[in-house]
Parts: C-alpha cells; sequence; structure tokens
DNA sequence: AATGAATGAGAATTCATTCAT
DNA sequence: CATGAATGAATTCTCATTCAT
C-alpha cells in the first residue's frame, strides 16, 4: 500500500478513537495526515470507505493474532488461556486500534459493509471454533449451546476492557490477566 | 407539563432505536412526540441531553429490577443466576430500551455525561456487590480480585447480547438463559 | 411607574448595556428582572418597545440635566462650558445609561421609533440653541452655519467619552475637564 | 481565489449598508455576492469575520488617505484643515464605507476584535500625532493634554458626520467643510 | 497523484411572542 | 397581574463531496 494511503488510515484511525466516527470530519482526517482533501478522496471512495478499511486491517491484525495464539496451544486449558490472554494483551498493545474495533462495532457504517466483514467475523469464529470443538469432542472441554462459546470465553475479558477503557479499573491489567484466564478456562472444564 | 417531557423521551427512544443517535433529527423527534421545536428545546437542552436523560431513565428501571432480583435470592447460587437472568430476561421484555443501554454505553455523549452517569454506575456497582460479598465471606462465592467480579457475572450475557443484537443468536435467548445463569455460576462456585 | 415595570427596565438597561440590543434576549431581561416572560409582555408591547421606552427615559433624564445647565449660566462662557462640563460629567455619574444612549443612538430600533424620540431631539435642540443664540446674537458668541454648533460643542466631548469608554483613556476624565471646556469655549469665542 | 473573498467583502458592505449587520443574513450576503454559502465559510470563519474583515479592509483605506493628507501639509494651520477635510471629504466619497465605519464603531462584534484593530488604531494615532507634535514644540500649535487632541481635532467633524448620516443635516457638506476646518484650526492655534 | 476552492443540502439551535391557566 | 409551557419561522453553520487546475 502507498504511503499516503497508510498515512491517511493512520490518521483517520487516531481522529475515529479521539472523537467518533461522526466526530471526525474529513478535515479533521486531512490535518492529521497532512494530506489534501482532493488526496484523501483519490485514495478512499470517502468516509465510510476510510472506516470500513480501517476495521477490515485491525480485524485482519487481530484475526492472525488470535489464531497464531490458538495454534501454538497444545491442551485444552492452554488453548482458552490463550485466547483470553491474547484478547486482552492485544488490547494493550494496541490500545487505540483495539478502542476502534470495540467502538465501531455497534456502528451503522460497520454493519452496512458487513458483505465483506461479516464473512469474516464468521469465519473467524469457524476457525477458532474448530480447535475448541476438537477438545469438546476429546472431553477435555464442556459441551455448551453453540452460541455460548464465544460469549463465555471472551465476555469477561470483553468487560475487563471495558472497564479499562473507560478508567475504572485501578489495577493493571497484567496483574488481572492470569485470574482471568484462570477463571475462564473453570467455566469451561469438564 | 411532565407529560411533554415523558412523550418526547419515548420518542426519542423509538427514533434513536430505528436511526441511531447521529441519524436521528430533532425534527424526527418533533414528529414522532408531535410537540414543536421550541417545546423540545424548552425541556432539554439539546439533542445530546435528551440522550443523557434517556439513558439515565433506563439505567434506572434497570438499577431497579437487578436489585429487586439481588434481594429475593436467598442462596449465593440464586443471586449469581438471578442477576445473570435478570441480565437476559430484560432485554428480551425491553428490547428496545436494552438495545440503547448496550449501543449508547461506548458512545461519547454518555461518556462526557459521565458525572451523573458514573456516579449511578460505582453506586450501583457498590450496591450489588454488597450482596456478593457476603457470600465470599461467608465461603459460598469465590474470592476474586474486586475488578473481576462484574465482567465474570454479567461479560457472557452481556455478550450474548451483543450477539443477538447483532443478529448473529439464531436460538430464542430464553433456551440460552440456564445454560448460561449455570455456567456463570460455576465460576463464582468455590 | 409600577415597580415591576421600572424592574424591567433596570434589567433591560444592564443587559443592553452588557450585551447590545440583539445580544439581549428576552430571557436575559427576564432572569435579571426577576419577573416572567409573561410578565414582560404584559408591561410591554416587546422587546422594541422596551428599548424605546428606555431610551426616551434615559434621554429625559439627559435634557433635564442639561436644561438646568443652561439655565444656570449667565454668561456666554458659562454657558458653553456648563453644557461640556454637564455632557461629561453625566456620563461619569451615570456610565451605564450613557454608554446605552451612545450605543442605541445608530440603531434602527431608535430610528423606527423616531415620531417621538426625533421630536424630542428637535425640541431639545431648539431649547438648547435659544441660550445659545441670545449670546451669539448679543456678540458674546461666534455666529456659525446652523448645522455646526452642537458638533462644536458636543463633537469635542463625545469623541472624549468614547475614548474612555473604550478604555483608550489614561487620565482620569475630572482632570480633562477644565481644559476641555477651556479648548471648546475657545472656537465659540468671538 | 483572491477575488471570491473580494466579492464576497463588498456584497457584504452593501448588504450591511442597507440593511445593518444583524438585519443582514447570510443568505443575503450570498446573494448578493454570488457565492455559496460554503464558499463563504471557506474564506471567513463567520459572519462576525466577514464585518471585522470589512472594518479593518476599510479603516486602511481611512489610514492610507489620512495619512497622505497628513503628509501633505506644509504649515500648522494647513494639517489641522487637511485632517479636518479629509475626514469629512473621505465620507462623501466613499459614503457607503464611511457610514459603516461611524455606525459599526459601537459594536460589540468590533469590540471584540479588538486585537488587531486596536493595535491599528494605536498606531494611526501615533503616526498622526508624530505630525502634531512636531508644530507643538515649535510653538504653531497650542499644547494640550494628550487625550484632547484627538477629541478637538476629529470631534466635531465626526458629529458633523453623523448628523449628516441620521439626515439632520440640510445644508450640504462641502459647503460646511471650510467653516469646520476653520473652527478647528481655531482651538488650536497658540 | 495532489491541491484546495466551491457547492448546497441539511442540522441544530435560538428567540420573540402567544396563550391557557 | 403573573406564570411558564408551547410555538415555529428564521438563522447560522457544518461537512461530505465534486471538480477544475
Amino acid at each position: 500500500m502507498q504511503q499516503r494511503k497508510q498515512q491517511i488510515l493512520d490518521a483517520a484511525l487516531r481522529s475515529f478513537a479521539e472523537l467518533g466516527y461522526e466526530g471526525t470530519t474529513i478535515s479533521d482526517i486531512q490535518r492529521a495526515s497532512g494530506a489534501s482533501v482532493g488526496s484523501i478522496y483519490h485514495h478512499f471512495e470517502g468516509k465510510e470507505a476510510i472506516a470500513t478499511a480501517l476495521y477490515v486491517e485491525l480485524l485482519q491484525q487481530y484475526r492472525a493474532g488470535l489464531l497464531s495464539a490458538a495454534e501454538q496451544a497444545d491442551s485444552a486449558e492452554a488453548l482458552i488461556k490463550s485466547l483470553v490472554r491474547f484478547h486482552v494483551t492485544q488490547a494493550i498493545h494496541n490500545d487505540i486500534g483495539a478502542r476502534y474495533l470495540v467502538v465501531m462495532r455497534h456502528h451503522e457504517i460497520i454493519k452496512q459493509a458487513s458483505s465483506k466483514i461479516d464473512e469474516f467475523n464468521v469465519s473467524l469464529f469457524k476457525e477458532i471454533f474448530a480447535y475448541i470443538k476438537g477438545y469438546v469432542k476429546s472431553g477435555d472441554l464442556r459441551q455448551l449451546p453453540l452460541e455460548l462459546y464465544f460469549p463465555v470465553i471472551f465476555g469477561p475479558a470483553q468487560e475487563v476492557l471495558r472497564s479499562y477503557f473507560m478508567g475504572y479499573t485501578q489495577t493493571s491489567l497484567e496483574e488481572l490477566i492470569e485470574e482471568l484466564a484462570q477463571a475462564t478456562y473453570r467455566v469451561m472444564q469438564p
């Protein structure tokens, strides 16, 4: 990807993260990226396209990381804990990107671009679920209704992050991760 | 007239639910409420104030219900399961209101009005935590770092709701509740 | 005049002086006067009527003072100097009222209400001019084109006041008055 | 394009002259200038900024003329009379601009932009005063308190203009100028 | 690829005024 | 006389997007 295009995406991320999607104007992105209005429209169809491209980019990074975490796990316990750990640490290391993903999740814009993104989510779900299913079949993880696996595994972690992003968390996340991973594993234990 | 104010809030909720916060114009609220522009501005400072007032109103209803659920529980297991059940069923009964609460949680507007809302959340946290603490002390619930109680109890349920609101859930929520409550209690069991 | 009506006028003067005519809202006057919107409209036809009534009231005070200053003068020199002195000191003692008179002088509202006010100005002009004419005829004051008497007598004083109101004047007005009166008399001296 | 900006300023001057500052809407300026709303806001921050820019532009023209008038004078009498004559004739030749300068002088908008304009006024004051001071030192002009020079020189002329702009003056200004200049010089004569 | 002037539909908000109580 | 809820026309301003250079 050309340099300018990336500069625009970077600027957009910062702006969206700080001001929200509608709070961010093309003018903001312009200033933050150093590109001109015209240049932005040369590289992207419009504001929505920027937001979507960004979402996809971040989702891909997240997916790659999550899959790699799953791959390396060699036991049911390691798998669950790795997923939880990755979900939290990734947000620590890419705070701003994680925040964007969380906030935009509910946004109309993203819902409408779902052709790409839904597909993406579904396939991510399937990929991760493949790992889980293995251990469920072998009796190393408890069986649950399909719709509960992800809420049970990522729900607590997600709430921890939200609390953290909203400034309610006093303790450092690092200290909480192990307890969180342990607690999550407990639900999944047979 | 107190009636007008409530009509405006009701109309706003319907509009926000259908069109989103930014997608809703004062004109929409006007039409839906039957009030004139001027009347809306007579009762509220502006669009943000309406969204905030609505959020607070719904939060109060949620809180009342949650506290009542906690009160009636007479064992550790009943407490945890009641909280989870209430969180989910409340969303079934007041779909539109719960959706608003979930979606707006991340919204800038709400974050800025935090003075009121933060206080509210903190006190709700304390009230609910009082019930939990009792059972932790008696050894009927597992001890966790302070920051993990709520994520662990409400995180899975919250993700189930989100999934449901985004249209990913196939099964009806009612069928999931008991499994969810059971799973949640498992983490908290000593 | 009833108490309420006067409270409204007083509040209006303060508001208009601070915020200008258009800058002042009925709401401002309401708050500053303690009266309700309805009450204001009970006593006055509307915003314009308040501004006009106020202008007339202040103009009457000014006129009374100026005429009394003219009356007491028993020589050409005393007359000119008294007029100048009064014009300046009146503004010191009723700063806020004088400012209102100066600012509103150019205002459309006032120009339109001219039926009352023009008449008023014209008659004030005639009354003062009667005093001047006496001394012109007796040769104690210089003869000038009719349109120049007032600019020559009040122009310098008026500019001194403006400079003062705009915060440019360092010296206190009191110290300047005598020199100003003296200088003004010099032009009028035969 | 510098052209558009000037078109907007010209249109604004015409509109302000006809309708007053608050009476003029952006829509008026739009129609009169041929520019779109967006274009107006592209060039100026808002209505206030237009009024201020206009004021500064006219003030600059005035200043250039006044300085040139001062420069060409080769005696104390010529200096004082030139200043007075210029102040009045300039208003005849650029009636609409001069009226704007006179009327806006008291306006809140202008008072708030004082950073720019104050500086401007102060430096104009200094430049003109340099000429005057020369003749005061040489004994060709009377010594006065610093704050009185400008009121004494421009005050009468200013009042003549105001009277003229308000429609009170019957005689043509041209006929008054010499008498006015003469009278003004009289005060400044040693 | 880049620039930035121009566009104009659309939004929020203001405020004088009316009127039922 | 007093109150304040209700009205709605009118205004300013924003901002995504287009387009000529």
